[in-house]
DNA sequence: CTGTTAGCGCCTTCAT
DNA sequence: ATGAAGGCGCTAACAG
């Protein structure tokens, strides 16, 4: 077993395998203009020849930038997060950066701020920070000096950028819908306190129902889960008069549905439910869930362009970019009986 | 706006402030036994004063060593991927590693060799393959030389280690209840071909049925996506002495579940219907969904030992861990009437 | 258009 | 226990 020891080319090797300085080679990788096409084309073949790959640390350590981008974000297990995190670094990688991904399980302010501080000492271009969270949000107010960052679903900070969908917007549509179906109310079940997507569903669904003049129940508390959504079903299947629930996504409308299913409350002839995001499975649900339909890859491609341009053309003016919701009316909502 | 332009510190700027050479900072910094208590406390509070944090592209340049671990994965979207790629994470960063993940939407051969190589060029020290196609697994025999790597879910392939989990085990499992329950046979909904999980997942069926001398009904072919079950569900539901059907995973369970509702077929009087993967959301379909629980975190947890040990202590033979998975019984399965 | 000369910030080796 | 010298592989200036 004597392996013949074979170093990694370097640029040295492919500038004497061609014939030039490594200078060239350096040009050709870097698309430098001033290159003769039969140069280039002798470099190109010395390259495959050797099977050269650029040493990147080096580059970084000379250019000062690495083309890593960090990702933070809490749960990347479920699906809002999964999907933002899945356009980001398709948008990435289009771009040229790699995505050095940072999966947190607990979400307090020092949590965030230890994870950026970590992707930081990696030496990350910028950071983009998927952690809903008003404490989360507040980890950002302390980046490392000169940090490139964004945050979805920020709060209305200024100091950063952020990209967000409009939470309230499509609240409101969910419960415009409901009302328009001839339903006196609509009943919440609201997501974790501290996320700043359970405040916008809240306060969206709240004004919908304040400026049809309608009396405003008391959102039922939730944290995201199946769970939840299965007790608050209940509750609300045994309290007289309720005919439309809003659920502040999917999985709690899965529960919901489930629990009015187990209690034999029908749907959508007895009582009408919404869901948000519009997971995969939702279509599926019994019966098919009607429900607000967030573009998380959409999110995740604006992250990028938002935090390149930051990187690229140095720190601008913070943006707020926000991307508008859909609505999706499928067999859980009918006209009240 | 006159900004002080202050330069980011370095090693010297720590060694002048503390008074020492920057060697001794770095003696410090990779805790090397020979310092004195009181030079270490000295270095370490310039370190904190001046908010020194090490380069580690020139680190990386002089050790050879990125510390940061690749990830190829198909659809980071789904379920599986998603948890396996959390459970990589913790164990990677607890490690003192950084993660870079590259997110494939096709799945050919080529693809992921691009991915691998992509990762290569950035240097990092190892790459776990998230991409149970056999097209995928194929990459893996062209890994760039030297490149420590483990496969989940790979095949038998006995160049590169693999981590998976028991498919044909937790099929088994699913097929000998449904038999206990005194059904004649079972029915499949397959998963789509070229991927492993689905191969051992028919294997595991089919050997169950077997060993019990049952028909072995041809599989419907379908494609993990809820619709895929759904018309799976249908023509189960068109069809005479169906009793049991065993999903190979929970998202087409729920589309075989909707079906059968949807035709008037009652889950679990009528047919009893079991899942695959134990999704968070299977305990509140309708009915909740008996399943077989593959553990992801412990799969995770798994590739970055097994992938550390091949980058510390050098390649040694390559191993093999195979993760038995576990059974829930829930609502959706009966004994057949 | 191409080559030469200097580092980038750190770790390794050898001195002290 | 600490310091000095040298170089990792690359890009950025400046020459020619």
């Amino acid at each position: 077993m004597t392996t013949p020891k074979r170093r990694v080319p370097v640029m040295a090797d492919v500038a004497r395998e061609a014939g030039v300085s490594h200078q060239t080679v350096s040009r050709v990788l870097n698309d430098h203009p001033n290159v003769r096409p039969d140069t280039r084309a002798r470099v190109e073949a010395a390259i495959s020849r050797l099977g050269y790959r650029r040493n990147l640390a080096a580059r970084a350590l000379v250019t000062k930038r690495s083309r890593t981008l960090g990702v933070v974000s809490f749960d990347t297990t479920l699906y809002g997060p999964a999907s933002t995190i899945y356009g980001i670094e398709q948008a990435a990688r289009t771009a040229g950066y790699f995505v050095s991904i940072v999966s947190l399980k607990s979400i307090d302010t020092a949590s965030v701020g230890d994870a950026i501080d970590y992707l930081a000492e990696q030496g990350v271009d910028g950071v983009v920070v998927v952690a809903p969270q008003r404490s989360a949000g507040r980890a950002l107010e302390n980046l490392p000096a000169g940090m490139p960052a964004v945050a979805v679903e920020g709060t209305h900070s200024t100091d950063v950028s952020v990209v967000c969908i409009d939470q309230a917007e499509g609240a409101r549509l969910a419960t415009r819908h409901l009302l328009e179906l001839g339903h006196e109310t609509v009943w919440h079940v609201a997501g974790p306190q501290d996320w700043l997507e359970t405040e916008g569903r809240i306060e969206g669904w709240r004004s919908a129902l304040e400026e049809a003049g309608r009396p405003v129940p008391e959102p039922l508390a939730g944290d995201w889960s199946p769970r939840a959504g299965d007790e608050a079903g209940k509750s609300l299947a045994g309290m007289d008069g309720v005919t439309a629930v809003f659920a502040a996504n999917d999985q709690m409308a899965l529960g919901v549905l489930r629990a009015l299913s187990e209690k034999g409350v029908r749907v959508p002839e007895q009582m009408s439910v919404v869901g948000f995001d519009d997971i995969p499975e939702s279509e599926f649900f019994s019966p098919p869930l009607t429900t607000v339909r967030q573009d998380f890859d959409v999110v995740g491609r604006h992250c990028i362009e938002v935090l390149l341009r930051q990187i690229e053309a140095g720190p601008a003016a913070f943006e707020r970019l926000v991307v508008r919701p859909s609505f999706v009316v499928r067999a859980s909502t009918a006209p009240v009986r």
